[in-house]
DNA sequence: TGTACATCAGTGAACGCGCGTTCACTGATGTAC
DNA sequence: TGTACATCAGTGAACGCGCGTTCACTGATGTAC
Protein backbone atom coordinates (compact mmCIF):
# COMPACT_ATOMS: atom_id res chain seq x y z
CA UNK A 1 0.00 0.00 0.00
CA UNK A 2 1.48 3.28 -1.08
CA UNK A 3 2.35 6.08 1.26
CA UNK A 4 -0.60 8.64 1.59
CA UNK A 5 1.00 11.69 0.13
CA UNK A 6 -0.97 14.26 2.29
CA UNK A 7 -0.04 12.18 5.33
CA UNK A 8 2.62 13.22 7.18
CA UNK A 9 5.73 10.92 7.07
CA UNK A 10 6.52 9.36 10.35
CA UNK A 11 9.77 7.31 11.26
CA UNK A 12 11.85 5.49 8.68
CA UNK A 13 9.53 6.82 5.86
CA UNK A 14 11.46 10.38 6.45
CA UNK A 15 14.62 9.10 6.66
CA UNK A 16 13.57 7.40 2.96
CA UNK A 17 12.09 11.12 1.67
CA UNK A 18 15.14 12.64 3.19
CA UNK A 19 17.30 10.27 1.45
CA UNK A 20 15.38 10.60 -1.86
CA UNK A 21 15.68 14.82 -1.63
CA UNK A 22 19.12 14.88 -1.11
CA UNK A 23 20.11 12.25 -4.01
CA UNK A 24 17.73 14.42 -6.18
CA UNK A 25 19.31 17.63 -5.08
CA UNK A 26 23.07 16.28 -6.10
CA UNK A 27 21.66 15.13 -9.04
CA UNK A 28 20.93 18.16 -10.47
CA UNK A 29 23.58 20.32 -9.20
CA UNK A 30 26.76 17.76 -9.47
CA UNK A 31 25.74 14.90 -11.73
CA UNK A 32 25.16 11.20 -11.25
CA UNK A 33 28.40 9.48 -11.18
CA UNK A 34 29.92 12.27 -9.17
CA UNK A 35 27.27 11.69 -6.36
CA UNK A 36 28.67 9.01 -3.38
CA UNK A 37 27.21 7.72 -0.80
CA UNK A 38 28.74 9.54 1.43
CA UNK A 39 27.70 13.42 -0.05
CA UNK A 40 24.06 11.77 0.13
CA UNK A 41 24.27 10.48 3.64
CA UNK A 42 25.43 14.06 4.78
CA UNK A 43 23.22 15.91 2.70
CA UNK A 44 20.26 14.06 4.06
CA UNK A 45 21.69 13.78 7.57
CA UNK A 46 21.87 9.94 8.35
CA UNK A 47 24.79 7.57 7.94
CA UNK A 48 25.63 5.92 5.21
CA UNK A 49 24.69 2.57 6.24
CA UNK A 50 21.25 4.22 6.85
CA UNK A 51 21.02 4.56 2.80
CA UNK A 52 21.12 0.28 2.97
CA UNK A 53 17.90 -0.08 5.20
CA UNK A 54 15.86 1.91 2.87
CA UNK A 55 17.48 0.96 -1.23
CA UNK A 56 19.56 -2.02 -1.91
CA UNK A 57 22.19 -0.28 -3.71
CA UNK A 58 22.98 3.26 -5.06
CA UNK A 59 21.60 2.57 -8.26
CA UNK A 60 17.96 1.79 -6.79
CA UNK A 61 18.16 5.28 -5.15
CA UNK A 62 18.75 6.99 -8.46
CA UNK A 63 15.97 4.70 -9.96
CA UNK A 64 13.44 5.76 -6.77
CA UNK A 65 14.51 9.08 -7.53
CA UNK A 66 13.61 8.92 -11.14
CA UNK A 67 10.37 7.84 -10.10
CA UNK A 68 9.51 10.20 -7.06
CA UNK A 69 11.17 13.09 -7.87
CA UNK A 70 11.37 13.56 -11.54
CA UNK A 71 9.62 17.05 -11.60
CA UNK A 72 6.38 16.71 -13.15
CA UNK A 73 5.16 18.81 -16.32
CA UNK A 74 3.05 21.58 -15.24
CA UNK A 75 -1.08 22.06 -15.45
CA UNK A 76 -0.66 23.97 -18.19
CA UNK A 77 -0.05 20.76 -20.48
CA UNK A 78 -2.15 19.20 -19.03
CA UNK A 79 -5.15 21.24 -18.69
CA UNK A 80 -4.80 21.69 -22.72
CA UNK A 81 -7.38 19.65 -23.80
CA UNK A 82 -9.83 21.99 -21.15
CA UNK A 83 -8.88 25.28 -23.31
CA UNK A 84 -9.69 24.22 -26.56
CA UNK A 85 -11.61 27.27 -27.94
CA UNK A 86 -11.38 29.32 -24.72
CA UNK A 87 -11.92 33.12 -24.79
CA UNK A 88 -8.21 33.50 -24.45
CA UNK A 89 -6.98 31.66 -27.67
CA UNK A 90 -4.28 29.71 -28.78
CA UNK A 91 -1.90 32.60 -28.53
CA UNK A 92 -1.94 32.93 -25.07
CA UNK A 93 -1.91 29.07 -24.22
CA UNK A 94 1.08 28.50 -26.55
CA UNK A 95 3.15 31.62 -24.47
CA UNK A 96 1.61 29.78 -21.02
CA UNK A 97 3.03 26.30 -22.16
CA UNK A 98 6.45 27.77 -23.50
CA UNK A 99 7.34 29.29 -20.00
CA UNK A 100 6.01 26.32 -18.33
CA UNK A 101 8.69 24.03 -20.76
CA UNK A 102 11.27 26.06 -20.25
CA UNK A 103 11.25 26.17 -16.56
CA UNK A 104 10.68 22.32 -16.56
CA UNK A 105 13.00 21.11 -18.77
CA UNK A 106 15.65 23.47 -16.46
CA UNK A 107 15.09 21.03 -13.96
CA UNK A 108 14.81 18.10 -15.81
CA UNK A 109 17.91 18.85 -17.69
CA UNK A 110 20.36 17.72 -15.20
CA UNK A 111 18.63 14.35 -14.48
CA UNK A 112 18.34 13.48 -18.34
CA UNK A 113 22.04 14.24 -18.63
CA UNK A 114 22.74 12.05 -15.56
CA UNK A 115 20.67 9.18 -17.42
CA UNK A 116 23.39 9.13 -20.52
CA UNK A 117 26.21 8.89 -17.97
CA UNK A 118 24.87 5.48 -16.94
CA UNK A 119 23.33 3.10 -19.80
CA UNK A 120 21.99 0.90 -17.82
CA UNK A 121 19.98 3.33 -15.89
CA UNK A 122 19.04 5.27 -18.79
CA UNK A 123 17.52 1.28 -20.19
CA UNK A 124 16.11 0.89 -17.04
CA UNK A 125 14.43 4.60 -16.73
CA UNK A 126 13.23 3.60 -20.58
CA UNK A 127 11.54 0.61 -19.84
CA UNK A 128 9.42 1.93 -16.67
CA UNK A 129 8.39 4.86 -19.24
CA UNK A 130 7.16 2.14 -21.35
CA UNK A 131 5.35 0.42 -18.92
CA UNK A 132 3.56 3.54 -17.74
CA UNK A 133 2.74 4.14 -21.52
CA UNK A 134 1.54 7.98 -21.13
CA UNK A 135 4.73 9.00 -19.84
CA UNK A 136 8.24 9.96 -21.38
CA UNK A 137 9.74 13.28 -23.25
CA UNK A 138 8.09 12.37 -26.75
CA UNK A 139 4.70 13.32 -25.22
CA UNK A 140 5.14 16.54 -24.42
CA UNK A 141 4.73 17.67 -28.08
CA UNK A 142 1.96 15.17 -28.07
CA UNK A 143 -0.10 16.71 -26.30
CA UNK A 144 0.84 20.26 -28.03
CA UNK A 145 0.10 18.72 -30.85
CA UNK A 146 -3.33 17.63 -29.86
CA UNK A 147 -4.34 20.86 -28.94
CA UNK A 148 -3.26 22.16 -32.19
CA UNK A 149 -5.41 20.04 -34.09
CA UNK A 150 -8.25 20.58 -31.85
CA UNK A 151 -7.78 24.34 -32.63
CA UNK A 152 -7.77 23.43 -35.90
CA UNK A 153 -10.55 21.70 -36.25
CA UNK A 154 -12.32 25.19 -35.07
CA UNK A 155 -10.45 27.06 -37.25
CA UNK A 156 -8.63 29.10 -35.38
CA UNK A 157 -4.98 27.51 -36.72
CA UNK A 158 -4.14 27.37 -40.11
CA UNK A 159 -5.21 23.81 -41.12
CA UNK A 160 -2.29 23.66 -43.78
CA UNK A 161 0.17 23.01 -41.20
CA UNK A 162 1.02 19.95 -39.92
CA UNK A 163 0.58 20.07 -35.99
CA UNK A 164 3.12 17.79 -34.66
CA UNK A 165 5.55 19.64 -36.75
CA UNK A 166 4.47 23.49 -35.19
CA UNK A 167 4.28 21.55 -31.58
CA UNK A 168 7.67 20.11 -31.69
CA UNK A 169 9.23 23.37 -32.93
CA UNK A 170 7.85 25.18 -29.88
CA UNK A 171 8.73 22.77 -27.35
CA UNK A 172 11.94 21.73 -29.06
CA UNK A 173 13.20 25.25 -28.11
CA UNK A 174 11.89 25.74 -24.80
CA UNK A 175 14.17 22.37 -24.62
CA UNK A 176 17.15 24.29 -26.23
CA UNK A 177 16.57 27.39 -24.29
CA UNK A 178 16.65 25.47 -21.35
CA UNK A 179 19.85 23.73 -22.46
CA UNK A 180 21.35 27.03 -22.84
CA UNK A 181 20.01 28.20 -19.21
CA UNK A 182 22.26 25.82 -17.79
CA UNK A 183 25.27 26.16 -19.93
CA UNK A 184 26.03 29.29 -18.95
CA UNK A 185 24.82 28.99 -15.93
CA UNK A 186 22.70 32.09 -13.46
CA UNK A 187 24.92 34.75 -13.75
CA UNK A 188 24.93 37.30 -15.96
CA UNK A 189 26.76 36.91 -19.38
CA UNK A 190 28.97 39.64 -19.84
CA UNK A 191 28.59 39.12 -23.91
CA UNK A 192 24.65 39.16 -23.21
CA UNK A 193 24.41 35.76 -24.71
CA UNK A 194 20.33 35.27 -23.62
CA UNK A 195 19.03 38.91 -23.46
CA UNK A 196 15.75 37.87 -22.87
CA UNK A 197 14.13 36.65 -19.62
CA UNK A 198 12.19 33.46 -19.87
CA UNK A 199 8.93 35.40 -19.98
CA UNK A 200 10.03 37.42 -22.69
CA UNK A 201 11.64 34.41 -24.58
CA UNK A 202 7.96 32.62 -24.21
CA UNK A 203 6.14 35.75 -25.87
CA UNK A 204 8.37 35.95 -28.58
CA UNK A 205 8.62 32.45 -29.54
CA UNK A 206 5.21 31.36 -29.19
CA UNK A 207 4.39 34.63 -31.48
CA UNK A 208 6.94 33.24 -33.96
CA UNK A 209 5.52 30.46 -34.27
CA UNK A 210 2.09 32.02 -34.82
CA UNK A 211 3.12 34.71 -37.11
CA UNK A 212 4.98 32.15 -39.39
CA UNK A 213 7.40 33.74 -41.99
CA UNK A 214 6.35 33.31 -45.78
CA UNK A 215 4.50 36.17 -46.98
CA UNK A 216 0.91 35.58 -47.82
CA UNK A 217 -0.65 36.95 -51.53
CA UNK A 218 -3.17 38.95 -50.78
CA UNK A 219 -5.90 36.79 -53.17
CA UNK B 1 54.22 25.04 -34.17
CA UNK B 2 50.49 23.51 -34.40
CA UNK B 3 50.68 19.83 -36.27
CA UNK B 4 49.88 20.24 -39.82
CA UNK B 5 46.61 18.37 -40.05
CA UNK B 6 47.06 16.88 -43.55
CA UNK B 7 50.83 15.51 -42.75
CA UNK B 8 51.06 12.29 -41.66
CA UNK B 9 51.44 11.84 -37.94
CA UNK B 10 54.77 10.00 -36.62
CA UNK B 11 55.48 8.58 -33.42
CA UNK B 12 54.13 10.37 -30.29
CA UNK B 13 51.78 12.33 -32.26
CA UNK B 14 49.84 8.67 -33.53
CA UNK B 15 49.64 7.68 -30.00
CA UNK B 16 48.58 11.31 -29.10
CA UNK B 17 45.70 10.76 -31.41
CA UNK B 18 44.51 7.13 -30.91
CA UNK B 19 43.84 8.09 -26.79
CA UNK B 20 42.09 11.17 -28.20
CA UNK B 21 40.06 9.32 -30.47
CA UNK B 22 39.20 6.40 -27.69
CA UNK B 23 38.52 8.79 -25.44
CA UNK B 24 35.89 10.78 -27.38
CA UNK B 25 34.79 7.44 -28.64
CA UNK B 26 33.52 6.15 -24.91
CA UNK B 27 32.48 9.65 -24.27
CA UNK B 28 30.04 9.71 -26.77
CA UNK B 29 29.09 5.87 -25.57
CA UNK B 30 29.26 5.21 -22.20
CA UNK B 31 30.10 8.90 -20.87
CA UNK B 32 32.46 11.36 -19.07
CA UNK B 33 32.77 9.42 -15.29
CA UNK B 34 32.24 6.00 -16.53
CA UNK B 35 35.19 5.91 -18.60
CA UNK B 36 37.93 5.00 -17.07
CA UNK B 37 41.71 5.37 -17.75
CA UNK B 38 42.02 1.66 -18.31
CA UNK B 39 39.90 1.59 -20.72
CA UNK B 40 40.77 4.93 -22.90
CA UNK B 41 43.95 2.57 -22.72
CA UNK B 42 42.86 -0.39 -23.36
CA UNK B 43 41.05 0.91 -26.93
CA UNK B 44 43.84 3.48 -27.51
CA UNK B 45 46.15 0.38 -27.87
CA UNK B 46 48.86 1.16 -25.11
CA UNK B 47 49.43 0.78 -21.79
CA UNK B 48 47.71 3.63 -18.76
CA UNK B 49 51.00 4.95 -17.81
CA UNK B 50 51.73 5.79 -22.08
CA UNK B 51 48.36 8.70 -21.57
CA UNK B 52 50.64 10.37 -18.74
CA UNK B 53 53.06 10.92 -21.79
CA UNK B 54 50.90 12.70 -23.57
CA UNK B 55 48.72 14.62 -20.78
CA UNK B 56 48.72 15.56 -17.45
CA UNK B 57 46.14 13.85 -16.28
CA UNK B 58 42.43 12.56 -17.15
CA UNK B 59 40.83 15.70 -16.79
CA UNK B 60 43.12 16.75 -19.44
CA UNK B 61 42.79 14.25 -21.73
CA UNK B 62 38.81 15.34 -21.67
CA UNK B 63 39.75 19.08 -21.58
CA UNK B 64 41.59 18.09 -24.79
CA UNK B 65 38.83 15.79 -26.50
CA UNK B 66 36.47 18.84 -26.29
CA UNK B 67 38.89 21.33 -27.88
CA UNK B 68 40.13 19.06 -30.64
CA UNK B 69 37.63 16.37 -31.41
CA UNK B 70 34.48 17.82 -30.75
CA UNK B 71 32.12 17.95 -33.81
CA UNK B 72 31.85 20.81 -35.89
CA UNK B 73 28.44 22.31 -37.19
CA UNK B 74 28.59 21.11 -40.75
CA UNK B 75 29.09 23.66 -43.52
CA UNK B 76 25.54 24.10 -44.11
CA UNK B 77 25.50 26.71 -41.73
CA UNK B 78 28.86 28.20 -42.13
CA UNK B 79 27.72 29.06 -46.23
CA UNK B 80 24.41 30.47 -45.19
CA UNK B 81 25.88 33.84 -45.82
CA UNK B 82 26.85 33.14 -49.34
CA UNK B 83 23.50 31.43 -50.17
CA UNK B 84 20.97 34.44 -49.01
CA UNK B 85 18.56 35.42 -52.30
CA UNK B 86 19.83 32.70 -54.63
CA UNK B 87 17.24 30.49 -56.55
CA UNK B 88 16.92 27.43 -53.85
CA UNK B 89 15.50 30.00 -51.64
CA UNK B 90 14.70 30.20 -48.16
CA UNK B 91 12.85 26.63 -47.70
CA UNK B 92 15.57 24.70 -48.86
CA UNK B 93 18.04 26.32 -46.92
CA UNK B 94 16.19 25.91 -44.05
CA UNK B 95 15.44 22.28 -44.61
CA UNK B 96 19.18 21.27 -45.03
CA UNK B 97 20.58 23.53 -42.19
CA UNK B 98 18.10 21.29 -40.11
CA UNK B 99 19.26 18.10 -41.18
CA UNK B 100 22.43 18.96 -40.68
CA UNK B 101 21.48 20.30 -37.05
CA UNK B 102 19.91 17.40 -35.95
CA UNK B 103 23.16 15.06 -36.62
CA UNK B 104 25.17 17.54 -34.71
CA UNK B 105 23.79 17.43 -32.04
CA UNK B 106 22.93 13.91 -31.94
CA UNK B 107 27.03 13.50 -32.05
CA UNK B 108 27.46 16.53 -29.99
CA UNK B 109 24.89 15.97 -27.23
CA UNK B 110 26.63 13.20 -25.28
CA UNK B 111 29.61 15.21 -24.74
CA UNK B 112 27.35 18.16 -23.83
CA UNK B 113 25.33 15.66 -21.24
CA UNK B 114 28.96 14.17 -20.09
CA UNK B 115 29.89 17.89 -19.25
CA UNK B 116 27.12 18.52 -16.84
CA UNK B 117 28.41 15.31 -14.99
CA UNK B 118 31.99 17.35 -14.08
CA UNK B 119 30.82 21.22 -13.17
CA UNK B 120 34.74 22.06 -13.38
CA UNK B 121 35.34 20.84 -16.38
CA UNK B 122 31.92 22.35 -18.23
CA UNK B 123 33.42 26.37 -16.56
CA UNK B 124 36.72 25.30 -18.31
CA UNK B 125 34.86 24.47 -21.46
CA UNK B 126 32.89 27.77 -21.24
CA UNK B 127 35.89 29.93 -20.74
CA UNK B 128 37.99 28.32 -23.84
CA UNK B 129 34.58 29.35 -26.08
CA UNK B 130 34.60 33.14 -24.37
CA UNK B 131 37.67 33.35 -25.28
CA UNK B 132 37.21 32.05 -28.63
CA UNK B 133 34.43 33.91 -29.47
CA UNK B 134 33.05 32.97 -31.99
CA UNK B 135 31.66 29.44 -30.75
CA UNK B 136 29.60 27.81 -28.28
CA UNK B 137 25.73 26.14 -28.23
CA UNK B 138 23.98 29.83 -28.48
CA UNK B 139 25.95 30.59 -32.03
CA UNK B 140 23.94 28.42 -33.98
CA UNK B 141 20.42 30.21 -33.78
CA UNK B 142 22.59 33.17 -34.38
CA UNK B 143 23.79 32.79 -37.47
CA UNK B 144 20.63 31.56 -38.81
CA UNK B 145 18.79 34.43 -37.56
CA UNK B 146 21.27 36.38 -39.94
CA UNK B 147 20.47 34.44 -42.54
CA UNK B 148 16.90 34.95 -41.64
CA UNK B 149 17.13 38.98 -41.24
CA UNK B 150 19.11 39.20 -44.59
CA UNK B 151 16.20 37.08 -46.69
CA UNK B 152 14.02 39.45 -45.01
CA UNK B 153 15.58 42.52 -46.01
CA UNK B 154 15.27 41.14 -49.68
CA UNK B 155 11.38 40.61 -49.03
CA UNK B 156 11.66 36.88 -49.11
CA UNK B 157 11.16 35.89 -45.65
CA UNK B 158 7.65 38.18 -43.81
CA UNK B 159 9.20 40.66 -41.96
CA UNK B 160 6.83 40.58 -38.83
CA UNK B 161 8.50 37.89 -37.65
CA UNK B 162 11.55 37.90 -34.87
CA UNK B 163 13.96 36.38 -37.19
CA UNK B 164 16.03 35.52 -33.51
CA UNK B 165 12.73 33.72 -32.51
CA UNK B 166 12.21 31.97 -35.59
CA UNK B 167 15.81 30.46 -35.48
CA UNK B 168 15.20 29.29 -32.25
CA UNK B 169 12.31 27.41 -33.02
CA UNK B 170 14.50 25.47 -35.68
CA UNK B 171 17.53 24.76 -33.71
CA UNK B 172 16.02 24.15 -30.52
CA UNK B 173 13.17 21.49 -32.65
CA UNK B 174 16.57 19.77 -33.74
CA UNK B 175 18.39 19.48 -30.31
CA UNK B 176 15.17 18.12 -29.06
CA UNK B 177 14.79 15.75 -31.81
CA UNK B 178 18.32 14.69 -31.35
CA UNK B 179 17.71 14.31 -27.82
CA UNK B 180 14.81 11.96 -28.76
CA UNK B 181 17.13 10.14 -31.25
CA UNK B 182 19.28 9.43 -28.35
CA UNK B 183 16.91 8.63 -25.90
CA UNK B 184 14.75 5.83 -27.54
CA UNK B 185 17.94 4.55 -28.80
CA UNK B 186 19.15 3.14 -32.50
CA UNK B 187 16.38 0.16 -32.44
CA UNK B 188 12.73 0.78 -33.56
CA UNK B 189 10.74 1.62 -30.80
CA UNK B 190 7.61 -0.44 -30.76
CA UNK B 191 4.89 2.04 -29.89
CA UNK B 192 5.90 4.27 -33.08
CA UNK B 193 7.24 7.00 -31.28
CA UNK B 194 9.67 8.39 -33.79
CA UNK B 195 8.06 7.78 -36.89
CA UNK B 196 9.44 9.89 -39.28
CA UNK B 197 13.10 9.56 -40.41
CA UNK B 198 15.29 12.47 -39.92
CA UNK B 199 15.22 13.84 -43.93
CA UNK B 200 11.29 14.07 -42.98
CA UNK B 201 11.77 15.65 -39.51
CA UNK B 202 13.87 18.06 -41.18
CA UNK B 203 11.26 18.47 -43.98
CA UNK B 204 8.56 18.96 -41.92
CA UNK B 205 9.80 21.19 -39.37
CA UNK B 206 11.40 23.95 -41.85
CA UNK B 207 8.13 23.46 -43.80
CA UNK B 208 5.83 23.93 -40.04
CA UNK B 209 8.19 27.38 -39.81
CA UNK B 210 7.70 28.29 -43.05
CA UNK B 211 4.35 28.07 -43.03
CA UNK B 212 3.32 29.96 -39.51
CA UNK B 213 -0.23 28.89 -38.06
CA UNK B 214 -2.42 31.85 -37.99
CA UNK B 215 -4.79 32.27 -40.53
CA UNK B 216 -4.46 35.52 -42.30
CA UNK B 217 -7.95 37.59 -43.08
CA UNK B 218 -7.47 38.35 -46.73
CA UNK B 219 -7.35 41.88 -46.98
C1' DT C 1 1.27 -2.88 36.42
C1' DG C 2 6.00 -5.03 35.42
C1' DT C 3 8.79 -8.19 32.70
C1' DA C 4 10.60 -10.58 28.74
C1' DC C 5 11.12 -10.61 24.17
C1' DA C 6 10.62 -9.13 19.00
C1' DT C 7 11.16 -5.66 15.67
C1' DC C 8 13.42 -2.33 13.27
C1' DA C 9 15.56 2.32 12.04
C1' DG C 10 19.87 3.69 12.51
C1' DT C 11 25.19 3.69 13.59
C1' DG C 12 30.63 3.47 13.56
C1' DA C 13 33.99 0.92 11.89
C1' DA C 14 35.78 -1.92 8.79
C1' DC C 15 36.18 -4.38 4.20
C1' DG C 16 37.80 -5.13 -0.57
C1' DC C 17 37.94 -3.38 -5.07
C1' DG C 18 38.93 -0.41 -8.77
C1' DC C 19 40.36 3.86 -9.76
C1' DG C 20 43.93 7.56 -11.20
C1' DT C 21 48.58 8.08 -10.86
C1' DT C 22 53.65 7.20 -10.32
C1' DC C 23 57.76 4.50 -10.42
C1' DA C 24 61.97 2.49 -12.26
C1' DC C 25 62.97 0.72 -16.34
C1' DT C 26 63.47 -0.59 -21.71
C1' DG C 27 64.47 -0.06 -26.42
C1' DA C 28 64.57 2.63 -30.44
C1' DT C 29 66.33 6.75 -32.65
C1' DG C 30 69.34 10.73 -33.15
C1' DT C 31 73.79 12.82 -32.86
C1' DA C 32 78.62 14.41 -31.77
C1' DC C 33 83.21 13.13 -32.56
C1' DT D 1 82.84 4.12 -40.01
C1' DG D 2 82.20 2.89 -34.89
C1' DT D 3 81.40 4.40 -30.19
C1' DA D 4 79.36 6.85 -26.40
C1' DC D 5 75.80 9.28 -24.84
C1' DA D 6 71.09 11.91 -24.82
C1' DT D 7 66.38 11.82 -25.72
C1' DC D 8 61.98 10.14 -25.47
C1' DA D 9 57.73 7.16 -26.37
C1' DG D 10 56.23 3.53 -24.08
C1' DT D 11 55.77 -0.38 -20.36
C1' DG D 12 54.53 -3.57 -16.12
C1' DA D 13 54.00 -3.33 -11.61
C1' DA D 14 52.95 -1.12 -7.76
C1' DC D 15 50.89 2.67 -4.84
C1' DG D 16 47.34 4.97 -1.99
C1' DC D 17 42.85 6.72 -1.85
C1' DG D 18 38.01 6.85 -1.96
C1' DC D 19 34.33 4.41 -3.25
C1' DG D 20 30.10 1.26 -2.44
C1' DT D 21 28.90 -2.03 0.69
C1' DT D 22 28.61 -5.00 4.91
C1' DC D 23 29.21 -6.05 9.68
C1' DA D 24 28.04 -6.46 14.54
C1' DC D 25 25.83 -3.66 17.37
C1' DT D 26 22.49 -0.02 19.93
C1' DG D 27 18.36 2.00 21.52
C1' DA D 28 13.66 3.01 20.99
C1' DT D 29 9.08 1.20 20.40
C1' DG D 30 5.52 -2.35 20.43
C1' DT D 31 3.40 -6.28 22.51
C1' DA D 32 2.09 -10.67 25.00
C1' DC D 33 1.16 -12.30 29.50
Amino acid sequence: MPQDAAAPLTGGARTRARILDAAAALMTTVGLTRTTTKQIAREAGCSEAALYKHFRNKEEIFVRVLHERAPRFSTALEQLPDVVGDERGPSGHLQEVALAAVRFYRRAFPMAASLFASPELLATHRRKLDELGTAGPQNASRQLADYLRAEQELGRVSSAVDPHAAATLLIGACFHRAFLDLFFGTEAPAGALLPETEEEFAAQTARALLDGLTPRATS
